[in-house]
DNA sequence: AGAGTGATGGGCT
DNA sequence: GCCCATCACTCTT
């Protein structure tokens, strides 16, 4: 089981999110196969990039390979790997794991059994990622790590139209594995 | 299965 | 002051 390079993540999110389908997001004794990615490119009127960098988006403007994980809704994190050139503004935002290890833990961190990870929230709570995670590389040891065991990315993924957007809507940037919803 | 909605707080115009 | 890259709960088909 090796790290995912970061040469392979310094490339076009949409050519990095399905890239990611079934890599492996680990976060201390909790691991996950991704099944379910949002591509945000630069340009993109759905991206937090899209007006400029802040103080929040900083990170998405670095190096490929970190986390950018934000705040929204009053209650809620989303996690995002950096993509592209440093300066492009671009992230793949995780929206769904098959929880694979640590599920006593993720239980326990949601407050119910079942569907633990299927959301970008979600996903968050369960893995325990806040904005304590913000800017983490994912590509040197760390608390939290992105992986390959070598089942490879569907060769026909599954793409869609993002959610739970407002702008942008009509590119196909999310991806799924078959058999998730 | 799908639509509607309240919770709740930081970010940005 | 409004807008969310959401979730869970409720009510309706």
């Amino acid at each position: 089981m090796r790290r995912v390079r970061r040469a392979e993540l310094a490339r076009d999110a949409v050519v990095v999110a399905p890239f990611l389908l079934n890599k492996l997001l680990v976060a201390g004794e909790c691991v996950g196969r991704i099944i379910e990615v949002e591509a945000y490119m630069a340009f993109d009127p759905a991206s937090h990039a899209f007006r400029g960098m802040t103080n929040r988006n900083a990170v998405m403007f670095g190096p490929a390979g970190h986390l950018y994980v934000y705040f929204t809704y009053g209650m809620h994190h989303c996690a995002n790997i950096v993509t592209g050139t440093a300066g492009d503004g671009q992230a793949v935002l995780l929206r769904a794991v098959e929880p694979l290890a640590g599920v006593d833990v993720m239980v326990a961190r949601r407050g119910r059994p079942g569907n633990i990870a299927d959301g970008p929230g979600k996903l968050c709570q369960a893995f325990a990622i806040d904005l304590g995670s913000n800017g983490t590389d994912l590509c040197r040891p760390g608390p939290v790590g992105l992986f390959d065991d070598g089942v490879a990315p569907p060769a026909t993924p599954v793409s869609s139209r993002r959610i739970g957007i407002s702008v942008g809507i009509d590119t196909p940037w999310r991806w799924t594995v078959s058999g998730s919803s």
